[in-house]
RNA sequence: GCGCUCGUAGCUCAGUCGGAUAGAGCGUCGGUCUACGAAACCGAAGGUCGCAGGUUCGAAUCCUGCCGGGCGCACCA
């Protein structure tokens, strides 16, 4: 079933050729483009691995994997072979595999380099990233993580898993108070009523925009409440503060779901903290999801109560410490929501569930780790905790500090009208999401002109623009959809450009299985200068038809290979610039 | 203090489940447009891969210790 005319097929042919001569699996073997063009066209270390297994010297063990693969599964594509230094197996491939590759991706179009999870791996799988309370605009901060997280997901369909993308809106407890006490209060200065915002609440800007919004949908309903109040916001009734708060989250979820939408970050499910805590049943007088999963801890034996607390026994799973889920003043704690929401997950039927927070939650993650296991099916593997780390922002070289309730921020729309969606989304997930990221908003305005993601976008409508001038002077010599390419002549840079075309599926394999997408970008920066490099050397509207075929059948595979890329990373690839 | 994480070229970063002479972009210097897009290409300069040990045929990659930056260590979220 290995086809050796694909990348992965081809390895695979070499593992199992390396299989047959040790006699047992070989793991971690890899298929390399060696440093240097004359050591060979790909280079495979399987006999470097398997030496120890086998107990027998590399460069012996290499020859006959190489002499058994090349006699098997290789034959038709193997011109010759080295081995070198220390054990390398290094390859010369024939024309055949050249234009056999090349023919395969034509033949699968847009679907060349998706489906790669082999079926075992793949999953039912919910991806929840953003989350974030709804009381303020969406930051850089923010758009790194929405990147990444809709750029793994998008990866990840592709690549095979069954992917649900959500949005856990936080609109329950303390923070939403603060939140319902600093709307009210700018409503109440809007009305002429003394009223700061609390000292601890969200002095941000934004918020009297909202209030003017709100005064011009309820006019003076609250005005009776807020005088009462007056000064202190802290002594508004509930019901007021309620509404306020609801109200002024439903705005701002309408903002979110414009800014992510301009970002390219579509949501399949928007799930309400709060809704976790209405429904049928009632233990320990919580109702909903909250008061399943507090029945189900109580039926594990894993609750206890403690100077006026309800604890669980985190700790029995790894934590540090037990932790409150209900506070002496009965108020639930965000972590019992977030061990409701999380079984309701899989009561949902996602067979795994990642969750993408910031590094600034990295404290949590071993209670969270700790919870899940606790609960059935006592599974951690099923959770995957991603922590990415925080976006650095700078002015003029200054580090400057972001304060959502201080409403100091740079905000998502801010970041992409300074400099575009593409230019954003690319350097966003250009970086592994383990580094922190340094952003300088005037510095990244200045250099937009200069984002890598103009020369990956440059390279695709070169080959647009190739493409339009060879349909028009020469429309015979576009390959034909049913037909074969013809057997030409075939120079080092196509055979080069070939090679990292062939790497595509591999990269989205790669990407997806260690979660990591910026692997992408650095490969399309490295397919766009491979292309470029062909270009220089070769003429696509040659003197013979025959090449011309072939070198166009190449830009089609590479303009397919750019775009699909591309749109991996929410990039748009434009046939002109 | 404890935990997580990062430390690679002047700057921003790839490469990190061990592999050949450690790469790219930006910046600097020099060269390429009378044939398909010069937003491109070619060349040069630039490195104790934070430091010190260890593991082995082989370490930027794994282990230990140290140094430095970021982030955490709530009955906030």
């Amino acid at each position: 079933m290995t086809d050796v005319y694909d990348l992965a097929g081809l390895k695979a042919s070499l593992e199992e050729a390396a299989a047959a001569v040790i006699g047992a699996p070989v793991a971690g073997a890899e298929l390399s483009v060696p440093p240097r063009p004359e050591l060979g066209d790909l280079s495979a270390n399987a006999a470097l691995v398997g030496a120890r297994v086998a107990q027998r010297p590399p460069r012996e063990l290499a020859a006959e994997i190489a002499r058994t693969w090349a006699e098997g599964a290789g034959c038709e594509v193997c011109e010759r072979y080295e081995i070198a230094g220390p054990g390398f197996l290094n390859l010369f491939l024939s024309p055949a595999w050249y234009g056999g590759a090349l023919q395969r991706m034509l033949d699968r179009g847009a679907a060349y380099g998706g489906d790669v999870l082999p079926a075992a791996e793949r999953r039912r799988v919910n991806i929840e990233f953003v989350s974030v309370n709804p009381t303020g605009p969406l930051h850089v901060g923010h758009a790194r993580y929405a990147s990444y997280g809709d750029a793994l997901c998008r990866l990840s369909a592709f690549a095979g898993h069954d992917v649900t993308r959500e949005f856990y809106v936080n609109d329950w407890g303390t923070q939403m108070v603060k939140f319902g006490q600093s709307l009210a209060a700018r409503y109440a200065q809007r009305l002429g009523v003394e009223m700061p915002v609390p000292a601890d609440g969200y002095q941000g800007e934004y918020l009297l925009d909202l209030a003017d919004q709100l005064r011009g949908e309820v006019g003076e309903r609250y005005l009776d409440a807020v005088r009462e109040a007056a000064p202190d916001a802290g002594r508004l009734p509930a019901d007021v503060v309620d509404a306020v708060r609801y109200w002024g989250r439903d705005r701002v979820l309408d903002q979110f779901r414009g800014t992510l939408e301009q970002l390219r970050v579509p949501f399949d499910v928007w799930t309400s903290e709060s809704t976790l805590y209405d429904g049928p049943g009632e233990h320990r007088g919580f109702r909903g999801e909250v008061g399943k999963a507090l029945a189900q801890m109580d039926a594990e034996g894993l609750l206890y109560d403690e100077e006026g607390a309800v604890w669980l026994r985190t700790t029995q799973y790894g934590d540090d410490k037990d932790r409150v889920l209900i506070r002496q003043t009965g108020e639930s704690t965000y972590f019992l929501s977030d061990i409701a929401y999380h079984r309701d997950k899989l009561d949902r039927g996602f067979e795994h569930l990642i969750d993408i927070w910031g590094a600034d939650h990295h404290g949590y993650v071993a209670r969270m780790k700790a919870a899940f296991t606790a609960l059935p099916p006592h599974d951690p593997d099923a959770l995957e905790l991603i922590i990415g780390q925080l976006v650095n922002l700078l002015e003029s070289g200054e580090q400057k500090r972001m304060s959502k309730r201080r409403g100091d921020i740079v905000t998502i729309d801010d970041l992409v009208e300074a400099i575009g969606v593409d230019a954003a989304r690319f350097f966003l997930v250009g970086r592994s999401h383990d580094s922190t990221l340094d952003l300088d908003i005037g510095l990244a305005v200045e250099e937009s002109s200069k984002n890598p993601v103009y020369y990956v976008q440059y390279a695709h409508a070169r080959i647009c623009s190739i493409l339009r001038n060879v349909r028009e002077r020469a429309p015979e010599t576009v390959p034909q959809p049913a037909a074969s390419l013809p057997e030409v002549p075939i120079e080092a840079a196509e055979k080069a450009l070939i090679k990292a075309l062939s790497r595509f599926p591999l990269v989205v394999l790669d990407a997806t299985r260690r979660r990591a997408p910026h692997r992408m970008h650095t490969y399309l920066g490295e397919l766009a200068a491979e292309f470029h490099g062909f270009y220089r050397v070769c003429r696509v509207l040659a003197d013979d038809p025959a090449v011309s075929t072939f070198r166009t059948g190449l830009c089609l595979a590479t303009r397919q290979t750019l775009a699909t890329g591309l749109d991996l990373l929410g990039v748009g690839a434009p046939d002109a610039m």
